[in-house]
DNA sequence: CTGTTAGCGCTTTCAA
DNA sequence: TTGAAAGCGCTAACAG
């Protein structure tokens, strides 16, 4: 015995209870216009046979999938597994399914992905580009009309739920410098490959600007294992700095390790700070100081936003876009700028002198 | 102008062709059986016209999706995140797209992901489920005789791909043993929600037995903010563990602060190791000791099961369960029983008298 | 090799 | 209120 699924149609369905299969289809689609005693007797039956509607019939001829279209660069960043929960639910409330894709910050698979979708017949889609700009992904979307929105990117010319990074680490450079450090270095991902990365940047260059500082520090590091220890290597010059702003929490929680590598005690040697408030940099010893941003929020009001679109039957226009409102969590990897710090070379002699960093 | 979505049909693109609907599948589906020139002739006009089958009319109409079911616990765990992505890849590389659902560890949704999968025309699917001996969701699929695979779950009387925690957590107890320790203690999640816990729970059991050491130490802690402060208050007792064997990566992880709020050092003062190898673990300081599991592994091989079972046309077999090999990274959190910790109450005069373990 | 045709399961006019 | 019938877009016999 073979065979794989059991099938359940409506025309069984309606044969079983004696009716048409239009009967059938009211029941489950408009159950006012059915007489209530054939509509429970339709309802048992269907029970009894374990009997749902198809969806691929429903799809093809109501032209509506109650599929929403999802990418994402990656699920291995807590920020977008958030995010896609935070989708999840929202859709689930409204009779939506989702179909995630990821990109893994490709933009072939960007294309990819949104062709896939588009033949899905997914109704409307929730996407974090690369770089709304220029991303042919998002041009392709447009040309078939599709509603979407995008999260976390920012841009004028597209519906958009995100927070303004720009902002925000202007900021935090100023709260750096009010905590007295002067040699505030950005720690970044891959520039090219986000318009966020960009923006945190420019928040930074912005910030130090505005505080008379000199932003030469900016740091771009691979997403690779080796990421820890060219860190360490930065952290141990004669000048080092004493506060890193990094461009996310992924990247922030490595500093940490490097600094650990390089001997520093994190805070009383050097300041780390994050940014997207992933849940786990709250465990974590020190708890993280970062800026954090809604990411289960973004996520729900992107989807929403979608939802209701497709409700209205118009497509999501550019003014619709949210921004929400980010924060900073003063964690404990983030402090005062101790005096002996003022003078480079202090660091393996003051506090740290029962501190061994290395292990074996 | 609301029109939402353009359309482009099979017709339309062989009414300009000047071919029949037929030949225009047989492009896509029978290249083979095509003259080289028309077939040309109509990939080079679905191309400018954005043709792209409707999937919902080929599922309708081969009965074949191209669409695997997921369901999972949750993505906020990064285990689950790390194996829905090899899940993703395997799919992807076979030609299937995923639709993946969250049961948040509640038995309701874990039924009703599996009805929706099941009305959703998913092929088959790959689950994690809360128990496969007890799984009401699990019996309606082998009703609808879908071909299913799980995950992390381990039972006889289902296909499986896991590694075998039991085994795992003997070992590990054993080394602990080795490294001097005495009063080892389980911290778990909740012990009923799922197997995995009631594995790794009797491989402890085991493992304590073995080294003829008593087991009464599991401490059942409640998946909340308060844990930590829960674990802290165990640790202070006079007669503290030495060593934590926890029942995954994200409560070790919250042992590590709790050990810091109860002003012990990780592994100096108190070993910590977690249980699934997430990816972070690497990043911590002290570097997380865990046993790992290969979790993207995990989930490319259930994929590649599932989809092998749906070329050949039969349900997948029990027997076709597969046990992938777990291992320990020895990390930094667990080390051998350093001579004071034999002594009750020494926790705070031995080497720590620098460490301040209240932070403002 | 290509076209004609039927029908997958469902919803939705239109009549009764 | 219910039923009959058409058709969504596609593929798979079957003819030619």
């Amino acid at each position: 015995m073979p065979a794989l699924k059991v099938v359940m149609s409506i025309q069984e369905v309606a044969r079983q209870a004696g009716v048409s299969s239009a009967t059938v289809s009211r029941v489950f689609n408009l159950p006012d216009k059915v007489t209530p005693a054939i509509r429970q007797r339709v309802e048992v039956i269907a029970k009894a046979l374990g009997y749902a509607p198809n969806a691929s019939a429903r799809t093809l001829r109501t032209r509506r999938s109650r599929v929403l279209g999802v990418v994402l660069p990656t699920l291995l960043n807590p920020v977008f597994a958030e995010c896609l929960d935070g989708i999840a639910s929202a859709s689930a409330a409204a009779g939506y399914a989702i179909l995630p894709m990821t990109t893994d910050y490709k933009l072939a698979q960007e294309d990819s992905a949104v062709n896939l979708l588009l033949a899905g017949n997914v109704e409307g889609m929730i996407l974090v580009v690369s770089n709304p700009a220029t991303s042919r992904a998002l041009k392709r979307l447009k040309l078939a009309r599709l509603p979407y929105v995008l999260a976390y990117n920012r841009h004028s010319a597209h519906p958009c739920v995100s927070v303004n990074s720009e902002e925000a680490v202007i900021a935090l450079v100023a709260r750096l410098v009010t905590l007295g450090h002067t040699r505030i270095i950005l720690v970044s991902g891959q520039l090219a490959a986000s318009d966020r990365a960009q923006q945190r940047l420019r928040g930074y260059q912005q910030g130090m600007q505005a505080s008379a500082l000199k932003s030469t520090g900016v740091m771009e590091v691979p997403f690779v294992e080796s990421a820890a220890h060219q860190l360490a290597q930065l952290l141990r010059a004669p000048l080092r700095p004493t506060a890193l702003v990094c461009s996310n929490d992924l990247l922030a929680i490595r500093c940490l390790r490097a600094a650990h590598l390089a001997g520093l005690r994190v805070p009383d040697d050097l300041s780390v700070v994050g940014f997207d408030g992933i849940a786990i940099g709250q465990d974590l010893t020190p708890m993280l100081s970062t800026i954090t941003q809604p990411n289960a929020q973004i996520g729900r009001q992107a989807a929403g936003l979608l939802v209701q679109a497709l409700a209205r039957g118009t497509p999501l226009k550019p003014s619709a876009s949210l921004t929400l409102p980010h924060a900073f969590r003063m964690g404990e990897s983030c402090a005062r700028l101790s005096p002996d710090q003022t003078k480079p070379k202090s660091q393996s002699k003051s506090k740290s002198k029962k501190f061994s960093a290395k292990k074996t």
